[in-house]
DNA sequence: TATTTTTGATTACCATTAGTAATCAGCTAC
DNA sequence: GTAGCTGATTACTAATGGTAATCAAAAATA
């Protein structure tokens, strides 16, 4: 009873499992970022990711509404704009995403070095 | 030029993604956790691991090892040991998984308010 | 000696998911 | 009417994920 401590470390795994369930995948963190960024319609979204494609872009777009990441509103008019907007809930995500993106930074560094940072 | 910033905005995506594709996906976070909770053999983090199979686990630890986060040691002995531990750059990462952490359990309250907190 | 067990890892096979391209309905501009 | 834009869906294909069986090497067992 005493001698691992083996659960409380082990419940680590839980919580990062939930988060992963979320936000994990390629695309469903970047839609975010994007959102935040004042993108708000469809087209707007998808032309600010490189290879993000209409079908994944839908799927994810319904999977954060879901999550209360964001919120859809369907402007009648026109040609039938439909507006994303991120929810309170998701900025409680900013510090994940800064963390995200330092590492990212620290990373590419590390990895690279001091060369010259190559154009991706 | 001094419209829409979006070119300054826009520099959050790229970093993200580079973290994504280093510890993108379903694994590549829990495994590291595992190991760095002083699982050093394969079985043993297979084991601790949940639904995790082999074959997954076996390319996991490979990209995880390129990506200079974990190291690989095969013991030559007895049934042919290999121990993983975590390196120092790894170590970088624990902010990220605080944060991953932390939202994870914030989420949770979030979505399922006060009420009992299932058994998963 | 032969059999079984344990190790980390791979293979063949099937299921699921991701991605591509075409298409839809509704409306505007020409 | 034709073309073009909107958000979204569908059929189809490529890629990835997961399961189970299997591999080699050696220790333990009988």
């Amino acid at each position: 009873m005493k001698k691992k401590e083996h659960k409380e470390c082990m419940s680590a795994l839980l919580p990062v499992r939930d988060t992963l369930d979320v936000i994990g995948g390629k695309w469903k963190l970047l839609i975010l970022i994007s959102i935040w960024e004042g993108n708000k319609h469809f087209r707007e979204i998808e032309r600010s990711i490189p290879k993000l494609s209409t079908k994944v872009l839908s799927k994810e777009l319904k999977d954060l509404e879901e999550h209360q990441l964001i919120t859809r509103t369907v402007l009648n008019g026109f040609p039938v704009r439909t507006e994303y907007k991120p929810t309170e809930h998701s900025k409680t995500l900013e510090k994940v995403i800064f963390e995200l993106h330092n590492w990212g930074i620290h990373h590419r560094k590390k990895i690279f070095g001091n060369k010259s940072i190559s154009n991706n």
